[in-house]
DNA sequence: TGTTAGCACTCGTGCGTAGTGAGTGCTAAC
DNA sequence: GTTAGCACTCACTACGCACGAGTGCTAACA
């Protein structure tokens, strides 16, 4: 399982595990207490340092016990960690659902990350699904004042954002509807993603007779594709401040910052789209901010497209296998939402 | 102007604001050299300790300067205090417009936050317009799946939000055209708070072919108002760490649960709507979590009728003045931007 | 060869003491 | 009413010291 024999596997297990639980230093004495594998104090300094030899301990100094290191860290959730089985209570209260059609994709990631940080005391963020991966069902242009149109695009996961466009010159509510109808017609059934500039071309050529409206609808479209993935829930921040590896606000501070910057997490949240849940630990991180803290991400809505992301933020020192257990299951059941509404 | 004599009134300015700046008690010496009173430290200590009597000040320990008390910031932002300037630079920063029309008020109210915050270096809270001053312009009921339908109401602001209502029975494509023509024109031009559970029933009557499309909707109308009005956009959290008072995580955090928890300010941000900025200083917050804070509100959107709030809270030592300038001009500037999509 | 007991050593932590200085309140003189 | 003088208070800092947790090393043992 593991590139570690299995006697320095327990201890390198031993050893996280109860810094995670006390967020100490661990020391050897400790240690032959907790695993009862009938060997001496001595033993175990023994293994550790050579565990910190490999890299995966430090030593924060002399007289102090052991600390995991980023590496150890990674080698415990690659390889020693087994996930954590959820409590009923867990489950339960990740459970209560928000009804993506009647509330909107929007609010179902803004609910699942206020339940992702509350069940888990760490930080959470949540990306909507991108509108990409929605199904188009209608377009309705309504008047809106003299000279403008309000367009609103329906998809599966109901009224997905509503935009006024300014046409200059005043319409006709009778060709509106027309335009409505056949644009509806074209693009029944695709994805948002699938809405390329050629296929917009060719329903611009077909209705010839509303160039305006149909011109800025595809403008629009082309801009706001890539630009509403942008937005972020972020929530569960001030559970940052609980850590005592944060108790000195000069610590924390960067990282609340990083946090309410939340651009910084779209570029994560969409950089590994391949494996469903991902572990990042400390330095690992891009954001030297976050270098004291590890993201546990999933994807949701669809295994080779995901629709969105969610993540825990917390110290390294995390409990992983509740973390991991807590955000595949919030993923599985967003995406669940999804394809009901499907 | 003021309760107190020209020179209690000095020192009591004096005080303040040294200790706004500093963070620190502040003695007579210090303010001797600050206020060129020709007056000698031994006066000021006698007038200090007169305000101290006067409850205006107070003493960490015997050896310590002086520091404000709430009822001293009260006395100070109502009495002593001359509203700042604003700088060309800080007008510039507030003034980055978001247009309503295109973005939406929610987006309005989240650029609003962001923007308060990063100008004045304080946590910002704004609410959105709330929907009960929009103005009713449209109704569309969209077929949706085989039994549903998806209502989505246009206002002046346009689209507030779309509704999927489920109706349990197949419904006509031409009727619901019909019925959302005339919806629209039996509400149109109302203020979405003006519409009154008998306006609707009115409606419902007139409409006894589409009984339960309407009766949906009137029903959602009724809950939908009064929620939506809870959403509330916080920003700039991490400023608050910045504050040596809350170099302390412990102190920090009960903050922070506070303003996530945005629930509290909605009622904040309700009740004094008749003046259009105010300041609420330490212990007389409700929130205990605030007691050392001060928060400086004002709304905007009409002052008989506010359409929404917009607040900064900060540690009771705050920069007073620039932040009450600041929020009154953000107001006014969301004010003048809800009037010209009106 | 791996394990263990023994032991010297390191170093962070807690604590009591003393010194320092900013700032006060009081008193008496102006 | 104002001010100089002065004793007093008390947080803050530094220093020294003892304590103890935990280590690394060595030598003996299985």
């Amino acid at each position: 399982m593991s590139i570690l024999d299995a006697r320095k596997d327990a201890i390198l297990r031993a050893v996280i595990e109860d810094h995670i639980e006390t967020a100490e230093p661990v020391g050897s004495e400790a240690l032959s207490h907790r695993l009862r594998l009938g060997v001496s104090p001595a033993t175990i300094r023994n293994e550790m340092a050579a565990l910190e030899d490999l890299g995966f301990l430090s030593h924060p100094h002399t007289s102090a016990g052991r600390v995991p290191t980023d590496h150890g860290y990674r080698l415990y959730v690659d390889a020693v960690l087994r996930e954590a089985r959820l409590t009923p209570q867990e489950r339960a209260r990740a459970r209560r659902p928000v009804s993506v059609l009647t509330e909107g994709p929007v609010r179902m990631a803004e609910e699942a990350a206020r339940t992702l940080a509350s069940v888990t005391d760490y930080a959470s963020v949540v990306s909507p699904p991108r509108p990409g991966r929605l199904l188009f069902k209608h377009v309705h242009f309504i008047p809106f004042r003299s000279t403008q149109v309000l367009a609103v695009i329906v998809t599966n996961a109901g009224v997905t954002e509503g935009k006024v466009l300014d046409l200059g010159e005043p319409l006709d509510a009778e060709d509106l509807d027309r335009l409505s109808r056949m644009v509806s017609r074209r693009l029944d059934g695709r994805l948002l993603g699938d809405i390329t500039d050629e296929l917009l071309a060719e329903v611009v050529a077909e209705a010839a007779w509303q160039q305006r409206v149909i011109q800025a609808l595809a403008a629009w479209l082309r801009r706001y594709l890539p630009v509403v993935q942008r937005r972020v829930f972020v929530d569960g921040t001030a559970n940052i401040l609980k850590q005592p590896e944060f108790a000195d606000a000069r610590t924390a501070q960067p990282v609340l910052v990083a946090l309410e910057e939340a651009e910084i997490f779209t570029d994560l949240l969409r950089q590994e789209s391949a494996r469903q849940v991902w572990v990042t630990i400390g330095t690992e991180n891009r954001a030297i901010a976050l270098h004291g803290c590890s993201i546990v991400a999933a994807t949701y809505g669809g295994r080779d497209h995901p629709a969105g992301a969610l993540a825990i933020v917390g110290p390294t020192r995390m409990k992983y296998g509740k973390a991991i257990a807590m955000v595949r299951y919030l993923a599985h059941g967003l995406t669940a939402a999804l394809e009901d509404s499907a």
